[in-house]
DNA sequence: CTGTTAGCGCTTTCAG
DNA sequence: CTGAAAGCGCTAACAG
């Protein structure tokens, strides 16, 4: 592996010289053409991590999220993946797996290959006060830190959220437009802020229209396949059961199709059904899915923008960003 | 950001004896404690690009994908991931597009974060000499290379795949087992190895059941969710059609099913219809998806081996690992 | 076990 | 534009 020195001392230049021209700087030097070409010739590949050593930077920016293997953030990551990439940064990605420890142990990941940035995804999880403290010492470090997943106002980050009250809103005004008057919600973990306020967007709406909230209609809990369909039939095999079902999730909701299929109920006629996030298995349905559809590049672009103001040198006030997601009407209401 | 040389300082002992210490060697110094509890107080955390610059390793290994959005890729990433974290290895992703260009991009940003090995899933591209050049260089480093997705045994490096012959030859067997007699099969594109072979395996198993091969019932090409359902439709509203189709994705076949069903046929009572990599989707699926699943774990438990063995200082001869896939039959068949 | 010395490959700084 | 010197933080190698 040849290092910026064989390159230098081949061109017969100092190194320095040959940094220069190799990092796209001195464009009118005369061994410009001489350094490029024994570079080539010695198939020279600068060490990312020496230059980072000296300079502090690492053009590397750290993604966490709570599931790599959720097709919704796989999304979110390709998105990250590209839009860091636009700007010459590379993604370093690690799992929170919802818990706090994970969160932990992925920030300390990050900081040993000195990042430049963060990215947390903290949907499914609590900062604890550890994360906090390592958190604000890269802050210290002019390292940037953007936190997405939650509309908690006075969080001390740049974030971004969905605005998921919005959201639902859309998704009730269209149930409703369809004449459903008995209407139920199927979500994640409770405590989660994305599902509780989802959650309250459901109840809001149902008051708005003057609905009666019925509790049976709501169920939170574990969203994990194998313990899902028990609590969805739950629902659908009550005496009375809703018309419409509001899921937090489109893998959530295609569990309801299929129950609801096998309690012999045909959806949407007898039973309509709505997603959230757009994954796309939701237009391969059957029925397709009418579900929510986040503005994941445009929320990955704002992103990298906060991160890059982030490690400029002047400091800047906390910045929050709100998005508002689109509905995507298919076949399943 | 505190460095190991003020964690000594503070502990009075050199910065050997604190690096000795922190990385969990002299496990019976006396200064053990003293430099634990400052480096605790200091919050330090070490920088491992500096190490990394030192020891000439990175513990980073580059995983390239064809596709990051691609739900079988994210579960061998997530794999991946996991099993790498296990030995103490981060993975730094990279995506192919399945374009060769791509391709040396993603290897030179490898070589650029000096990682210590890459795994390149080159089932959806073709090698190109300079991508094999950065390749061979980077093997003359001792660093390892292991390649996934191909079954061409002169690769030249360490390579894994899964049967497709064996796998397809379940999958016929099962339908045959049903009565179809008459089998069609939709694929991605011509020239994707995996993809060939699987349809190798097809016509392998209707020519030993005796069975006539109808090319129209053969459809390869992009499997893109735009251009998918109108090669789809041909095949299922030809005035022939077949009562069974194998797909070398999930993916593929959801659109299949998706096809008949707004074509008034029923599955699987007027057409099977079988899939390949099992991702989360298919058994929440109406019906659920009689798919192949790919060993995944074991593959990327082996692939880590393959990595860490060709760290290792002495020379060893390349080696080939075949895994067999397993039938899981469900509703569509 | 402990400490000293040197240097990984690069870039900042400053003088020319 | 060019070059010399220094050092980022860490650890290999050696001597004690």
């Amino acid at each position: 592996m040849s290092t910026i020195n064989e390159v230098a001392a081949l061109a017969s230049v100092s190194p320095m010289t040959a940094a220069r021209i190799l990092a796209g700087k001195s464009l009118r030097s005369k061994s410009r053409e001489r350094v490029l070409q024994c570079a080539r010739k010695l198939d020279y590949v600068r060490n990312q991590q020496a230059a980072n050593l000296r300079t502090g930077r690492s053009r590397l920016i750290g993604v966490m999220v709570p599931f790599i293997d959720n097709p919704f953030y796989t999304k979110f990551l390709q998105e990250m993946h590209d839009a860091l990439g636009a700007q010459g940064y590379q993604s370093l990605i690690a799992c929170s797996f919802g818990e706090s420890s994970s969160m932990l142990a992925a920030v300390s990941l990050f900081e040993t290959y000195h990042v430049d940035g963060i990215v947390l995804d903290i949907s499914e999880g609590v900062v604890t006060r550890e994360v906090q403290k390592r958190l604000q010492a890269l802050q210290r470090r002019a390292r940037s830190v953007v936190v997405t997943g939650t509309q908690q106002h006075d969080i001390g980050y740049d974030h971004l959220y969905l605005d998921n009250h919005s959201a639902i809103a859309k998704v009730m005004r269209h149930l409703l437009s369809r004449s459903h008057r008995e209407l139920g919600f199927i979500g994640g973990f409770e405590g989660n802020p994305n599902i509780e306020n989802r959650l309250d967007g459901f109840r809001h709406a149902l008051r708005k229209a003057g609905l009666p909230i019925n509790p049976e209609w709501i169920s939170l809990g574990n969203p994990a396949l194998g313990v899902l369909p028990q609590r969805v039939n739950r629902l659908l095999r009550a005496r009375k059961r809703p018309t419409a079902i509001v899921c937090t999730s489109d893998m959530i909701a295609m569990v309801v199709v299929k129950a609801a299929y096998e309690a012999g109920l045909r959806v949407p006629q007898d039973l309509a059904v709505t997603g959230f996030d757009d994954i796309e298995q939701a237009s391969l349905l059957n029925p397709s899915l009418t579900t929510v559809r986040q503005p994941l590049r445009a929320m990955a672009t704002d992103i990298v923008d906060l991160l890059l103001r982030g490690l400029g040198t002047k400091r800047v006030p906390i910045q929050e960003k709100r998005f508002e997601a689109d509905l995507v009407i298919r076949e399943s209401t």
